[in-house]
Order: structure tokens, then sequence, then C-alpha cells
DNA sequence: TTCGGATGCGAAACATCTGCACACAGATG
């Protein structure tokens, strides 16, 4: 049985929450803890690290955990998780994951009343058994019913689509308040993560008082989870969980970046702070004395920006996607921070549908919302005949489209090039749905997988090469075909796909629908180390799904991408050469 | 536990707020 990395992360996290109630050492769970973290964003799967030796490479992957890793992989289980598993049963685990309770209650809960379920637990709270025990009261027992009923409630994590448009609401509304002065949108909505933890709101005021009223009385309020001077938590019907923190304008660079994290990010900043002589807070940076001591507020350094807080400590301001602590800290030292790509880059649009498959508008409206959205060019690329759930053409269909594409983009003028595609499905044989003869009358191609996504990992890779290695095709669309929290990516050995990308000049996408992000920003992040060519498309079916390309952009920067790996950032002319003579 | 620089061992650990208990656990980036 293979495990996937997301299946081995799981178990490094129930290792560190084991060892954690079980009162080990600090470092030696958060080891476990960060390793799985790790997992999670590898590009390649474990197997892979372990076949060509590069697992102990992984940073934070020693000899110890290397060697589980190998077990997992080789034996589909790990003996030392089985051991630690009879001592610490798995439901005391899924009882600290309720908010509120950590290790500690967790552990008390289980010494105590020999509770090892939530529903035990929900059951002794409600027999009032959790008020009597050593450090709980009633409030306490009723914060852990409140957690539980919580938990139900909420989802993993919200995909961003959702999360960026319901914190910029709450931003809104937070703003039209008198003292509000100016607000941001921070955590890892900034950083424009694929999926949200919970909403992180940051207001400047000098009173901070309506502003935290006005969160935990807003609309959609379930729960409040906490309400401050000047920080506030409340949790939302939909699940979402929104933190407002208020601070003054002086504070505003400081507290930018601390509420704009990552966590690890952040500690390593303060860290690189400390050898500068400064303690950094949300507030300022502080300087301190040889003896480690705070010097007086006069001392104090307000930044007013993030950019002094980076220059201040001697980093260049490193963009807000980068800051995971995957080596943009090291690299910002060294002053080589990439040009990260900008929305504006983009010239145009190569993947989006029409009325004549499953898209809402007609090619001459897709035309002229992609020219008031400032594209230069675009294809359209109805699906083929494959896709019947979305309308897919026949061969004569699809060459009968292009005579209105023709006109369109003569109606569009200099304005718009209009290019006529096709979303070709790639078939679960590995062969392409039009015939080599139709492709190469078409002006540019993309082919995507639709149908047949669970098959093994050497099928699914296999059509991707098949594909790749077509000279008629130009770009691989949403290569992993993950619908986030819907539909996990295909299996795939993304480096013999991004090898053959490189070999053949093909272009793979990042597709901008908030639901797809697909690339991921991990592999965007490999494509960009091995010279790999991306394309970042909104694959849009209609008006508001033109508006999705920041969601892509975001990714794209996540992986480090500067817009010349992008081919719709260049011009038409370049563009097209490259299609004609990519040879 | 990893990491570095050593071939056994020390260091890693930023900084704050809130709530509920009466000092601390939990949560946040």
């Amino acid at each position: 049985m293979i495990l996937t990395n997301k299946e081995i992360a799981d178990i490094f996290e129930n290792i560190a929450d084991i060892l954690e109630i079980q009162g080990e050492s600090h470092f030696k769970f958060l080891s476990y803890r960060r390793v799985s973290e790790i997992i999670l964003e590898l590009p390649r799967d474990l197997q892979a690290y372990v076949d060509d030796g590069t697992l102990l490479d992984i940073p934070g992957v020693g000899k110890a955990i290397g060697a589980k890793i190998t077990e997992l992989v080789e034996t589909g289980q790990l003996g030392y998780y089985e051991e630690r598993k009879s001592e610490v049963p798995l439901g005391v685990l899924n009882i600290k994951r309720i908010n509120g309770v950590g290790p500690k209650k967790a552990k008390l809960f289980w010494d105590e009343l020999n509770i090892t379920s939530i529903e035990a637990l929900k059951a002794a709270a409600e027999q009032g058994k959790l008020a009597a025990l050593a450090g709980m009261g009633k409030k306490s027992q009723q914060k852990v019913l409140d957690g539980i009923e919580s938990l139900a409630r909420r989802s993993e994590r919200t995909p961003i689509g959702k999360a960026l448009p319901a914190a910029q609401a709450i931003l809104d509304m937070l703003l039209e308040i008198p003292e509000a002065q100016e607000g941001a949108i921070a955590g890892s909505i900034r950083r424009g993560r694929a999926t949200i933890g919970d909403v992180d709101i940051l207001i400047s005021s000098d009173n901070a008082q309506p502003i935290m009223d006005a969160v935990v009385n807003m609309e959609g309020v379930a729960r409040i989870l906490g309400y401050g001077e000047t920080k506030s938590s409340v949790e939302l019907h939909n699940g979402l969980q929104v933190d407002v923190r208020v601070l003054a304008r002086k504070n505003w660079g400081a507290a930018l970046q601390y509420f704009t994290g990552s966590q690890a990010h952040n500690i390593k900043i303060r860290e690189i702070a400390r050898q500068k002589g400064y303690s950094l807070n949300e507030e300022a940076l502080r300087p301190i004395d040889a003896d480690g001591n705070l010097k007086p507020e006069s001392d104090y350094i307000f930044c007013e920006t993030e950019q002094e807080v980076y220059e201040t400590i001697g980093l260049q301001w490193i963009a807000p996607e980068m800051r995971e602590d995957s080596g943009e800290i090291e690299v910002a030292q060294k002053n080589e921070l990439p040009n990260l790509i900008i929305i504006s880059d983009i010239q145009g649009d190569l993947h989006m549908h029409t009325t004549y498959s499953d898209g809402k508008l007609s090619i001459r409206e897709m035309a002229e919302a992609a020219r008031e959205r400032g594209m230069k060019y675009i294809v359209i690329t109805d699906h083929s005949q494959a896709s019947v759930q979305a309308g897919g053409l026949k061969p004569e269909e699809i060459l009968a489209q292009q005579a209105e594409v023709r006109q369109v983009n003569d109606a569009m003028g200099d304005d718009l090039q209009v290019l006529h595609g096709v979303e070709v499905d790639i078939k679960a044989d590995g062969s392409l749905d039009y015939d080599d003869d139709i492709l190469k009358q078409l002006d540019f191609v993309v082919a995507s997988l639709h149908i047949s996504l669970r098959q093994e990992k050497e099928k699914i890779t296999q059509r991707l090469l098949n594909a790749i290695q077509n000279p008629y095709i130009h770009c691989i669309g949403h290569p992993t075909a993950r619908l986030i929290s819907k539909r996990d990516p295909v299996l795939v050995d993304m480096d013999a796909v991004m090898d053959a990308a490189k070999q053949h000049n093909t272009a793979l996408e990042i597709n901008c629908n908030p639901e797809r992000l697909d690339l991921d920003s991990q592999y965007v992040r490999l494509a960009i180390q091995k010279g790999v060519l991306l394309s970042i498309n909104t694959d849009a079916h209609n008006l508001r799904m033109m508006d999705y390309r920041s969601y892509g952009i975001m990714t794209a920067r996540r992986g480090w991408t500067e817009a010349k790996h992008v081919i719709n950032t260049w011009s038409y002319a370049k563009f097209i050469e490259w299609v004609n003579h990519r040879g």
C-alpha cells in the first residue's frame, strides 16, 4: 500500500500531538510538527526522495525522521507510531483539536476522567463533571461545549475564493466607522494561500472600542471567541473565523508585518532582529542593550511601513506571498530576491470558453470583456467532443467556429488579437480528442485532463507526457485537475512531466479559477527551478471569472515567478513567434 | 527532534493578548 504525502504528514502530526501530550521535550514534538508541514509543501512524493537518496536534503528531516519516512514508504506502516498510539488513544488527539483545549487540558480529562473521545467529553461537560477539575470552572466547561459545537461547524480550511471576498466585505464595513483610519487584510489571505484558516484584519485607529464593538455585533456572527480592548475574534455561521486587531497609525508597518505571517517567517525575522540588537513585536523595533534588556521607549523605531521593518534589520522587503520561511529570508539577505510578476504584466489570456461549449458569453462578448480588462490578445478555447457534459465540439464544429473567431478578430481591430484554439481532452488511453490534422489548423491548443482522473500514477503521467510531446499542443491546462477541498490532484510524476515540458517547450498552466489554482504554488516553484514556461489563464466561462486573474498571480508569486517565465506576459509579436517556432 | 561541526554534545525558544482562573493555558502571526 502506497501512502500519499498527506497521509504521512498526518502520521507525523499525530506523533507530534502524542509527544506533546506526553510532555516530551518541546524541540522533539516541534520537529515532528515542522516536518509534517514541510511534507505537505513538497513538490514530489516522498517515495521519489527515498528512491534517489535525497530524503535527508529536506530541511527538518534528519536521521530519525528519515528512517521513519523510509519505513513508511517501504512498508506502509511505522512501528514507532503503532507503539506511541497504544500509549495515547487517538481520541485524545481529537480532543486536543477542539478550539480552546490544548495538550494540558486533553491530558487532564484523560487522566482524571478517563475521557478518550469527543462524545465522552461532551457527556461529561453536560453532567458538570469538568467544572470540578483543577484549573477548570463553569466557564471553562462551557467553553469546551462551545468548542465541540464549533468543531462540527468548521470545515478544515476555506478556499481563498470564498475567504477573500468575505474578508473584503468585513474590511469595507469596518472602514465605514468614523474612528477607523486605515485597514488591511493580513494573514494567509495576504500571502495568497489557496486555502485560508482564518481571516485576519488590521485597522489603525486611536479609539479601538467602536471597532471592537462592530466586530462582535456584525451580521453573521455565530460565536464570540474573544472581545478585548484591541483584539477580537468571532466565528461566523459559515464556519469562518475572523480576527480583528486595532493599532495606532505609527505601528502600522510592524503590525502589518506581524499580522501577515507566516508564523515561521516571523520567528526567523525576529531572530534576525535579535541578532541586530532589536526585539521586534507588533508595535515597533525595540533596541535592546548588551544584557538583553529593552532600552527606553524613546529609542523605539516605529515603522509606518513594512519596508522600514525589513530594511532596519538589513533585509530587502519580502513580498507577502513569499513569506513562508522557505528560503526567502536567506535570499533577501543576499539582495537577490526575484522580481515577482504583477497582474499588469499579463498581456493575454490563453484559455477561455464561450457559448459554443459551456461558456455563458459569445465570442464577441468575451473579446470585449477581455479588451476592457486590458488584454492585448486572447485565445478562444472551447471544449472538445469528449467533454460531453460541457457540450464539447465535434471536429466539424470547431472548424466551423473558426470563421466567427476570425470575424471577431477583425472587428476588434488592433486593440485586441483574437486567436482560435481549443481545450482538447486528453483521453483515458492517452490519445488526444482530435487528430493532429484538426489540431494543426488551430492557432493555440490547450490540452487538459477531465476524465479518468483516478488512474494510477504511471497512466496519468503517460497521458500528460503524450500531450506534452505532441507538436500541436502548446500548453497543458490545470495539470493536476484538482478541485480545492473537493477533489484531490491526480497522482502524477511531476518531475517527469516538467522535464518533458522543458524538453518540448510546452507551457504549463496556472489556472486562475480559485477552485483550481492549478498548478499549485509548490509545483510552480519546481517549474521555475526547472526552467519550464508557464501560462496564467482565467479559464473564464463568464464575466465574473475574468476577474479571477489576481488569484493566479498570487499563486505564481508564491512560486517565485517572474514575468519572463510566463508566455502570456510577452508582447503579441513575441508570443506568436514562440507559438510558431517552438521547435 | 535537527543541526552544526564534531566524531559526543550543546543549542534551538520570537512575542503578545485574552480568558478564566487565581498562575497559566491556549491562541495568534
